[in-house]
DNA sequence: TTACTATTAAGAAGCATTTGCAGTTAAAAT
DNA sequence: ATTTTAACTGCAAATGCTTCTTAATAGTAA
């Protein structure tokens, strides 16, 4: 059992996996390229744009803030967290308790301060789990 | 007191955040303008844009995945969570434990399937902190 | 009413990201 | 070790979301 289809490791792909393990900074794609471009200094930004995408998609790395490329916007302003369907992008609210206790643990870990905090989850949601079974 | 600042409630503001207010589908910019040329049918997008940002500016509504306007990329897989900074927007990791606990409340209180988390703290950063008390 | 200034519509500009293409190369097949 | 082939690369151009510019408009205060 194997996730790898018919990807190749080039050099391109091996010298931004390490760059990246490296730092703990959580790079942009263009800082990574200029990162990666120290030790391959004819590499394009669009390979990079190209690999990180290869190889989030294969769980070798965390692409954050992945949401979509459109921001949302939320009539209520009451802290509460949302779930976000895989599938088709579509977003619901979770009405649950908010947990707003790991805030303080988030500000003794971190350092930082006025911390706030949102939770977001994600999973398929009704219409796209009911049409992938039929 | 009132935290009107200068700011006017003119036609098209008022439309904007009566039309987001009446669903919970949490549109984008551009679902937003849809919705609200019905009513108006020759705002511009840029108007919504516009309204958009002072709105949240001011408390009134909620932009999400608000983080900034690049992506981060993290060599860390395994879930932990992040903190950002709401100056400067460095990210960091918050070192505790997950809670994967919360991702049952979730798929119960939605009814999404296959059902995972992140949780993003925000806060002043120690560096901005420091700045800003001289 | 008059003056003042925030706001608007329309479109251009900005910027992060993606895509098309022609040449290159890793790696499977021979 | 060669051949083969489809993934990959660099570059440039395109795309798509968001912000900015400008001249005109319209709330608001006096």
């Amino acid at each position: 059992m194997h996730t790898q289809l018919n990807h190749r490791m080039t050099k391109q792909r091996q010298i931004i996996i390490e760059e990246l393990r490296k730092v703990t900074s959580h790079p942009t794609a263009d800082q990574l390229h200029e990162m990666v471009r120290k030790r391959l200094p004819r590499i394009s930004l669009s390979t990079v744009y190209r690999n990180l995408e290869t190889l989030s998609s294969e769980g070798m790395i965390l692409k954050m803030d992945s949401a979509g490329t459109q921001k949302r916007f939320d009539g209520t302003v009451e802290n509460h967290y949302h779930i976000r369907c895989s599938r088709c992008g579509r977003v619901d609210d979770v009405h649950m308790e908010t947990i707003p206790e790991i805030e303080e643990i988030a500000r003794r870990r971190s350092s930082y301060q006025s911390v706030s905090h949102i939770i977001e989850f994600t999973g398929i949601c009704p219409n796209c789990y009911s049409q992938s079974r039929g």
